[in-house]
DNA sequence: AAATCGTGGTT
DNA sequence: TAACCAAGATT
């Protein structure tokens, strides 16, 4: 499989690209830049098979980069609720706008004026321009840091800033520029079958005899991790309401924290777990969704609350940190502002939550 | 510059 | 199974 020093690293990765890249995902070949945008914004931190789904989705609802830009954002954010990384959908509709007002509804074919707009980086501009139109702009995700840093024995952890322009100028200086498309689909190729985070499997790599991790012995050692910090648990209560028509008791959430522009359960933050919570705590969480309990409501959601210590906490995991949930619950209720949960975008953690409580 | 932002696949 | 981390961008 390895091929002579000689040959150049682009060289050797077109040509092992063509019999052993990936070469059937929905988005490759089409030269359409709306689909490879489209791909690239939801590969963004997710993985392909979660994407597949999703992908087809929004080119079944969106045909064109102008069809998204003429939806409202509250239907994007419904196509999107699931996949994570809300501002993505946000800069993905503010994108599709822009390509419409300040382009014509063409994507520019020049990687400043792709970098200009919302949501695409310098890795997402150069994947764009060299898988839809082969122009000559490097990329840098997770894959090819990997194969960069094992490669050249590139030291410190890909996050660090010198480490990164470091990586920027390698990823300048090799670009394969007779074929930067098949050159770039190439690099994350063998970084997501070859030169993978575990298990690499060197035997299979076009680069063996040139790879300084592997004459170092250093393969399993690099790209150096990044230092991990604790994850901090933060605790909440949430309020989950329905009527006997299934509708839901739902709000938007405001400010800039997570879930922005999605709706959830009203829920408070009980800045940990001893902290007492009574009724005047709850009220407010009524209040959200226009609802006014009675006497019978009120004594059931503080007997659910009393027996906080009793019963598990839902534990939703993000990337920074832990939440745990005690969820109060009140079914068949009538009045208050409740709506169909099919018409919101909601987080995950909404459908685990009713999961939880049985109403599926 | 370091923190933030979701969820799920893989090992 | 708990840790790792995935086609990163933004602030």
């Amino acid at each position: 499989m390895s091929s002579p020093e000689s040959q150049s690293v682009a060289d050797t990765l077109v040509q092992w690209q063509k019999v052993a890249g990936r070469q059937h995902l929905p988005w490759q070949n089409t030269g359409d830049a709306y689909r490879v945008w489209l791909s690239e914004v939801m590969l963004q931190q997710t993985q392909v098979t979660t994407v597949l789904g999703y992908y087809d989705r929004f080119l079944k609802a969106f045909s064109t980069v102008t069809a998204l830009a003429q939806a409202s954002e509250e239907e994007v954010m419904q196509l999107w609720a699931g996949l994570g990384y809300y501002t993505r959908a946000r800069n993905l509709h503010a994108c599709a706008r822009q390509v419409l007002t300040r382009f014509g509804g063409e994507f520019p074919r020049d990687v400043a004026a792709l970098e200009s707009l919302p949501g695409i980086g310098r890795s997402t501009a150069g994947a764009i321009a060299s898988l839809s139109w082969g122009l000559a702009a490097p990329i840098l995700d997770g894959n090819v840091k990997r194969v960069y840093c094992r490669l050249f024995g590139v030291e410190g952890y890909p996050e660090q800033t010198a480490v990164k322009r470091e990586l920027w100028a390698i990823a300048e200086r090799e670009l394969g520029r007779q074929a930067p498309g098949v050159y770039n689909q190439a690099l994350m190729d063998l970084g997501a079958t070859v030169c993978t985070p575990k298990n690499p499997n060197c035997a299979k790599c076009p680069l063996m005899k040139r790879c300084v991790a592997l004459k170092k012995g250093m393969v399993g050692q690099l790209p150096q991790p990044k230092p991990k910090k604790p994850r901090p648990s933060q605790y909440f209560v949430a309020l989950a309401v329905r009527s006997k028509h299934g509708e839901v008791g739902l709000t938007a959430r405001q400010g800039k924290g997570v879930w922005r522009g999605l709706w959830m359960w009203p829920h408070l933050s009980l800045e940990g777990v001893d902290q007492v919570v009574d009724w005047p705590e709850l009220a407010p969480l009524l209040q959200e969704i226009g609802l006014q309990a009675d006497e019978r409501q009120q004594a059931e959601l503080v007997r659910q609350l009393k027996a906080l210590n009793r019963q598990d906490w839902l534990v939703h995991e993000l990337t920074h940190r832990k939440m745990h949930f005690k969820v109060l619950a009140l079914d068949g209720v009538s009045g208050g502002d409740l709506v169909a949960l099919s018409d919101r975008a909601v987080p995950r953690l909404v459908h685990k939550i009713m999961e939880q409580l049985g109403w599926t």
